[in-house]
DNA sequence: GGCTACGATAGAACAACGTTCGATGCGATG
DNA sequence: CATCGCATCGAACGTTGTTCTATCGTAGCC
């Protein structure tokens, strides 16, 4: 597949790409600035080609974003066949979950399209592979198996999705950190009524400049103290 | 806000519109096609009005879709606030996360958007405060409260994220049922190295033909098992 | 009753996007 | 040297969100 380098011999005329190029300067669009910043034009002039030509490597925008996808999720499956083996599955199980939610926190675009289609991105299917097989070392059904697995999944697609809302403009701008926005909407709702809105007011000051790796840690415990329990261990 | 309702003598030369249609007709696309249905063309045309028309109501896109996100939120509050209220909060949540499930079921696009912007949303404000308050009768830390919040709206959300992947073309043309499709998809599974994949060989069964909303049960039924521990109940 | 101010409407235009078409370059093969 | 097919690209198309500008129609005033 479009084995052959670049040998533009003089004045740059034509490109010449490959399959792996395309899908890493894909990859670093997305990485600067999101999905919208993934558009064809934008990656031709990172290619230093034209806008069609891409689409002899890709069929259309979606299968450019499995692939993206893919490609990313197979370093992040590297990780987590580094990690250590552990005798206790959960631990294993949270281990992975721990490295997957860096990932997305790295790159928040991830959420997204993350598990979207294993047909298109095998290294999803790989990686789900990886973390059902410590569900095997527990005392389940398969069924147990199934959903258990699912539910992790869930567990880290939910806070990823968290993660991947893009922030208001004047965060993007640097006007306004992350801390500063976050007081700002704390502040909006220290003003309710507390008659109306305790539950609010109970937890406002823990929202307040609170970290998503804590909350999603938390929420991966909760999952995580439920399975050993059904587990029976 | 622009009371005046329809009165168009004859002739029909102008249309008068309202927050509320403009907000219900949104809906109404989404509902039909989901969100790439939502175009400003279509909904002029289907409240008889030009394009440019709809920005006196909404600044942009975005807020569209927070309003008919807060709109379909406001009926799903009531539907929640409706149910009864028993000795058990975390029996309470649980009944809560599955109303709030059903409800995106019936309305895929929903996931996307759900709980995207506490400003421009306050049902989902309200939404939020009604979740916690159960976790009020629990015995927590209020960081734990914060957490158990965010824990169940997380595997809500995730699980939503999954049904609210557009299926492929083929399916949405109705050549090929859903459990045609899971039935291809599971069958390419099985095809796979039982050496390489066990975990996919030992689920494939309970893939083929799932039930998501068994699968959203399983995982809700972790996180609140956890909670309940946690709560030292 | 005319006049005005303003709330509300709308058509046309713009830039950006994904995608397609047709033509063309270029290296390998005879 | 001619041919073939892989690979490339500029230009164009249709659709999208958004803005500009012009206009309508009614409530309120003199």
């Amino acid at each position: 597949m479009a084995s052959l380098q670049n040998r533009p011999g003089q004045g740059r005329r034509r490109a010449s790409h490959s399959m792996e190029s395309v899908v890493t300067e894909a990859v670093a669009l997305l990485d600067e600035a999101g999905e919208p910043a993934l558009t064809f034009r934008a990656l031709a002039q990172r290619l230093g080609g034209g806008v069609a030509s891409i689409y002899w490597y890709v069929a259309n925008k979606d299968e450019l974003l499995d692939l993206a996808t893919d490609h990313v999720i197979g370093s992040i499956l590297a990780d987590i066949e580094r990690l250590p083996s552990s005798d206790d599955p959960v631990d294993d199980l949270r281990a992975m979950a721990l490295t997957l939610f860096d990932a997305i926190v790295d790159r928040p675009w991830l959420g997204a399209y993350f598990m979207r289609n294993t047909d298109a991105q095998s290294n999803s299917l790989r990686l789900y592979e990886k973390l059902g097989r410590e569900t095997l070392r527990l005392d389940l059904t398969a069924q147990q198996r199934f959903h258990a697995v699912s539910a992790v999944i869930g567990v880290v697609v939910g806070s990823a999705v968290d993660l991947g809302q893009e922030p208001p403009q004047e965060v993007l701008d640097g006007h306004v950190d992350r801390d500063q926005f976050l007081g700002r909407a704390a502040q909006a709702w220290r003003e309710l009524d507390p008659q109306d809105f305790p539950f609010v007011h109970e937890i406002v000051d823990e929202f307040d400049g609170h970290d998503d790796a804590d909350q999603f840690r938390s929420a991966l415990e909760l999952t995580l103290a439920g399975l050993r329990l059904q587990a029976g261990a």
